[in-house]
DNA sequence: CTGAAAGCGCTAACAT
DNA sequence: ATGTTAGCGCTTTCAG
């Protein structure tokens, strides 16, 4: 840097306010400064920058590194808040954390980052209090039990639960299953997703005399089959299964099958919370409640700069639904 | 910092070396600074370190932000390289950049990270060369055109293709068909594991004296379904398809049993560099060449890091096939 | 409008 | 075994 000044004839001050725009400097010293820049092919120091502005225009995505739950709709959150963070002039990474937070100092201290994004939030997330106290600015994809006092974006599950039901009853179906991830025992107990899910679900059954079971899953298609399997045992005459986990929609599927119930004439699977994309990867194709993947990403990288910018005051709250969408035929049955 | 070395009486570089390590210090001193540290409850500052000691203990796993290609295998990738990263005392993050490479500097220069692994290669991948001229030190997962001087870890398409059409050949096919991803005119063109696989399917299938014939499929379900449909109008006999992509085996099968073909009975299809749990979530279960993607991140993770440590002189030149996984019956079909 | 200079918080010789 | 001290490369008051 002090090159490039030397061989514009300025200080390295001046150097810094072009390179920042922090100051006006005048457009013929501008120039000088562009052109020696150029010539000598000059790269700022990102941490040199860093350790004297504060500020490093890096954000974190939390990836908690238990679970393997790499979801669609976690990359989806990933590649649309990079895409606003990029927009914005800063650069979004997504770094793998323990769900405990127990590493998160190493990371944030210092100002490596400037403010982080969290997902997969529990109930009680240990991780909000780590940050809290850390003071880094950071906002939710996702809620705590308690989150007034937070940043966040998130489903609406209980809408999306609700709607889900109604469009089902409207179909005249009278006795529900719901499907979730067995968390149990893991360190992800307590996903909010899962226990918003069920509560509601509990409840809108409860108010409308429905029939509803709640069943866990295990990991893949055979959880998924083990699932459906139970879940007939319960009820054989059950004719709507909500399945919250993706990776066992498919062995829900085979489960029904094989209990010698078709899809979707005898019962109805409607995949909650989910994407497009992995709808139609079953046959049939799945109805599915669409997950707002993109706009909640978005909604996050834009509530986090604004409050590093200082731009906006208010704590954003913001519950956007997942939203309908019916299969179309699949085409003929596989023989 | 200099709070713990008054309040442990010592000096500041005292604090400094028990920190790190760096130098040998009384048990006695050690446990004076460390007590001072909690009580002072003090953070090292990453960004300062970085600065004076030329070293983050970060690296960077690169991601192509064109083309939302988020693939599971992806996801190994970055799990566990980042699992072998944090083993050895690094930390890994994904990092959104552009597949021309032209945002790179601003992350690499000053050291922001101490390495990069380099995934989703294409065979004249302008990464390298920003790579190389930047002076960072690099892994690929995956192989340019010409590799010989670079350290690379991979997949050994060429074997795998090898025993796939062996595999399917055992089993009486003659005819076969490979589905790729159309990458024309994107900014992924040159993909080399599309163009590895290529060349050999083509290779072999003319020296066996077999049938053959490959497809470019688009996006989603759709796309398979098209490519299928494209498939039997360019040859009605064809028994064996080999798909490269993951998201369009779905449609692929949709397309062959719209066309009244029978899967595993009339044709076959073997999903290539893929995963069991994709291949689980089908109708009926695919066959697989399952991807090393985990065995790969964990040497990828490894080679750097032995590159950065000044472990190992020579450079890794890493091939492992994908296996063969037979898939077990599904059940009963759907009706 | 530009320059001088005091740090940012830590590391790593070099001394002792 | 511990302390001194000169930077790491840049930002940012404060003068001029």
């Amino acid at each position: 840097m002090q090159q490039v000044a030397d061989r514009a004839g300025v200080s390295i001050a001046t150097v810094s306010f072009v390179v920042n725009g922090t100051k006006y400097v005048t457009p013929a010293t501008t120039a000088r400064v562009r052109a020696a820049m150029r010539d000598l092919n000059f790269r700022g120091n990102v941490v040199a920058r860093a350790l004297a502005s504060r500020r490093t225009r890096i954000i974190a995505l939390l990836f908690p590194t238990t679970g393997n739950r790499f979801s669609p709709t976690t990359a989806q959150f990933f590649m649309s808040a990079a895409e606003r963070a990029s927009e914005r002039g800063h650069h979004l990474v997504l770094w793998p954390v323990d769900p405990a937070g127990d590493d998160l100092d190493d990371l944030v201290s210092g100002g490596l980052v400037d403010g982080v994004i969290v997902m997969e939030v529990r109930m009680d997330d240990p991780r909000v209090a780590v940050l809290t106290s850390l003071e880094v600015p950071f906002t939710l994809i996702g809620r705590t039990r308690d989150s007034r006092g937070l940043p966040f974006v998130d489903i609406d599950f209980e809408t999306t639960i609700v709607s889900s039901i109604d469009h089902l009853e409207s179909l005249g179906h009278r006795r529900f299953a719901l499907v979730l991830e067995d968390l149990e025992g893991t360190p992800m107990a307590g996903y909010a997703p899962h226990l918003r899910a069920q509560a509601t679900f509990e409840r809108v059954i409860a108010e409308r005399g429905l029939v509803g079971q709640v069943a866990p899953a295990g990991a893949g298609s055979d959880g998924g089959r083990a699932a459906a399997e139970a879940i007939l045992a319960a009820d054989p005459d059950v004719t709507a299964v909500l399945v919250m986990k993706d990776d066992s929609s498919a062995g829900v599927l085979v489960g029904l099958y094989a209990a010698g119930r078709r899809v979707p004439e005898d019962v109805s699977v409607l995949s909650i919370a989910s994407s497009a994309t992995h709808a139609d990867q079953h046959y049939p194709r799945l109805s599915t409640m669409v997950a707002p993947g993109r706009e909640l990403g978005i909604r996050a990288a834009d509530a986090l700069i604004d409050q590093l910018d200082g731009v906006s005051d208010d704590l954003p709250h913001f519950l956007l639904p997942c939203t309908l969408r019916v299969a179309e035929s699949t085409g003929p049955a596989p023989v």
